[in-house]
RNA sequence: GUCCGGUUCGUCUAGGGGUUAGGACACCGCCCUUUCACGGCGGCAACACGGGUUCAAAUCCCGUACCGGAUACCA
């Protein structure tokens, strides 16, 4: 029999990324043997299910690149399947009307309530004890005819027990006294999460149930509900849970946006980094690699490699530098400075567009990239690609956008940065680091002077009749007594300005960043002056904006 | 309370009778360097505790502690 895994995610808010890494577990197992990840919306919960929030899981699955096999399955849709089944259950007599009156929801925290409950219920009550678990089947059919209102539970046989062998937890065994006689139909005809779950998926004719360990004891109920029905239960493997740090529950109400899959997707990550970073979040392949590429997780993963303990997603509150979890900020950076290039552009391309500094001529440059460059994406043994940024040469016949991005990129850790850190190479509108300009300029004041006459030092060396062509349509080929405006001559001109002034090349270096760039970080800066290009770097050199602010 | 599960550096983890307990992130130092990264080298740092079994226990067994999950006419 084929395999046929779902992810059943109920929407009732984002998606956890708890939920999105039990998605990915099901999708990997699918795709490593061959079979179906099929997506069930467990909307159920009439009064907390919305269409946004189903909305939000599948943009947050199509993201993640989970894509799902077969039509989506409502389970809402399958109400009346669920109602049939309870009432076969109750003919067969594996079920019976429970006629005691709905006890009215305790306002207060539901879970304090229910181990209250539990706690007090302790001894003085056996699960079993149901005063209308024995009624007389004419006496429950009468009162059910008189319109008496009444829940359908499940008969737990007396005695014995509920056994699974869990793919990741082992062996599972549960004694029937420690299992209630479970709802299965509310007394408004309302189909409850056990019943409808079991019915779905044998439905859906599922082969495999891998979902959070916080369901280990429902499957134990569910386990019993196949058995009532007659049908064999599938193969159930369970996650660990991922916790905040402390190992409290990460929980949106109390940690925020962090939670949600779509601020990681908002916050400038590239899917397949926190693909990667979830895969490793409670599962390893028991080597020591920390890349892998999504057909690589595929044909490694298997149950064997899902740890049993729960994981931490660690961060700091309140410390923009560590927002979220350390590695997956690193796994991010490692994406974007080593990602082939052909698959990092469109996703530069969405940022700087949503940042309004997308030109269009950006893309003639990108068309014929993708069969172009390879080279950046040939990976060695260890699954990194062996050259990390391309060399003068590959890039000399790419233009000027390409270059430009291939060379910042490498110390960027998110996509923002591009529009963020990196606004400066894409428009005039930029802003200055107030710390930059204290650290590169004001410290020396003779730069006021010195940086408009290095802008004039390059308007000689280089400039002419090209200056009124845009810097990047310029030929790499120099005019006859005419400099290239490329790094080597830059370098040249450079340091002879840099002697004649007698300070060291560091100032004049940093000081140009900052004019140029706005702040005190970045590439080299001859490659800087190369990329800004001549007629930008000479109005930049010469601009006050920073120095007047 | 009861049932179930878990416990290796701060975090993610490898290892499952004999290891100097390995790697990654984070942190610190050095090198590289016009800056910041990257990279290279190095450092800090862990088998929850107590018994047992064994020549030998992080590893197997039993307890304890702590943590987590479940215990709904929620999903």
């Amino acid at each position: 029999m084929s395999v046929r895994v779902r992810f059943a995610p109920s929407p009732t808010g984002y998606l956890h990324i708890g939920s999105a890494r039990s998605a990915l577990f099901n999708y990997l197992y699918a795709r490593n043997v061959g079979g179906k990840f099929l997506l069930r919306i467990e909307d159920t919960d009439l009064a907390r299910s919305t269409e946004e929030s189903t909305r939000s899981i599948l943009d947050g699955l199509a993201w993640l690149e989970l894509k799902h096999d077969e039509e989506i399955v409502f389970q809402s849709d399958n109400a009346d399947k669920h109602r049939a089944a309870a009432q076969r259950l109750l003919a067969e007599g594996k079920a019976y009307r429970d006629f005691t009156p709905k006890a009215e929801p305790t306002d207060q925290n539901v879970k304090e309530g229910i181990a209250e409950r539990a706690r007090a219920a302790q001894g003085v009550k056996n699960m079993r004890d149901n005063p209308f678990r024995e009624l007389l089947s004419e006496e429950s059919d009468r009162r059910a005819e008189a319109q008496e209102p009444f829940a359908i539970r499940l008969k737990v046989p007396l005695a014995g027990k509920t056994s699974f062998d869990d793919k990741v937890y082992g062996p599972q065994e549960r004694n029937y006294d420690d299992t209630e006689d479970l709802v299965l139909l509310r007394s408004d005809g309302h189909p409850l999460y056990n019943l409808a779950v079991v019915c779905d998926d044998i439905e859906m004719a599922i082969t495999h149930v891998i979902r959070g360990q916080d369901h280990l004891t429902n499957t134990h109920k569910q386990v019993l509900i196949y058995e009532a029905l007659g049908v064999t239960p599938p193969t159930f493997a369970h996650l660990p849970l991922i916790m905040a740090p402390g190992k409290g529950k990460l929980s949106k109400r109390k940690h925020g946006e962090i939670v949600s899959l779509t601020t990681y997707r908002d916050a400038g990550f590239v899917p397949a980094a926190f693909r990667n970073f979830l895969a490793l979040l409670g599962w390893s392949a028991g080597e020591e690699k920390e890349i892998y590429s999504l057909e690589e997780l595929i044909e490694k993963f298997s149950f064997d490699g899902i740890h049993r303990s729960n994981a931490i997603f660690n961060f700091r509150e309140n410390d923009p530098r560590h927002w979220t979890d350390d590695k997956a900020l690193w796994m991010n950076a490692e994406y974007i400075r080593t990602m082939p290039l052909a698959e990092l552009l469109p996703l530069v391309k969405a940022e700087l567009k949503s940042a309004k500094l997308w030109r269009e001529e950006y893309d003639q440059e990108s068309i014929a990239l993708s069969a172009d460059i390879p080279s950046t994406a040939d990976l060695g043994a260890d699954g990194r690609p062996e050259t990390v940024a391309l060399d003068n040469r590959q890039i000399g016949s790419h233009g000027w956008y390409i270059k430009t991005v291939d060379l910042i990129r490498s110390r960027f850790f998110t996509l923002k940065d591009f529009s963020l850190q990196g606004r400066a190479y894409f428009c005039e509108d930029f802003d200055f680091d107030p710390a930059a300009v204290a650290k590169n300029l004001t410290k020396f004041p003779e730069l006021r002077e010195w940086l408009p006459q290095l802008a004039d030092r390059f308007e000689a060396e280089f400039g002419g009749t090209e200056m009124l062509k845009p810097a990047r349509e310029q030929g790499r080929d120099s005019q006859p007594g005419q400099l290239a405006f490329t790094e080597a001559y830059i370098e040249t001109v450079i340091k002879a300005f840099t002697e004649e002034k007698g300070t060291k090349l560091g100032v004049i270096m940093n000081g140009a960043r900052t004019l140029l760039t706005g702040v005190a970080v970045g590439p080299s800066m001859l490659s800087v002056f190369e990329v800004i290009g001549l007629e930008r770097t000479i109005s930049r050199l010469r601009s006050q904006l920073a120095w007047n602010q």
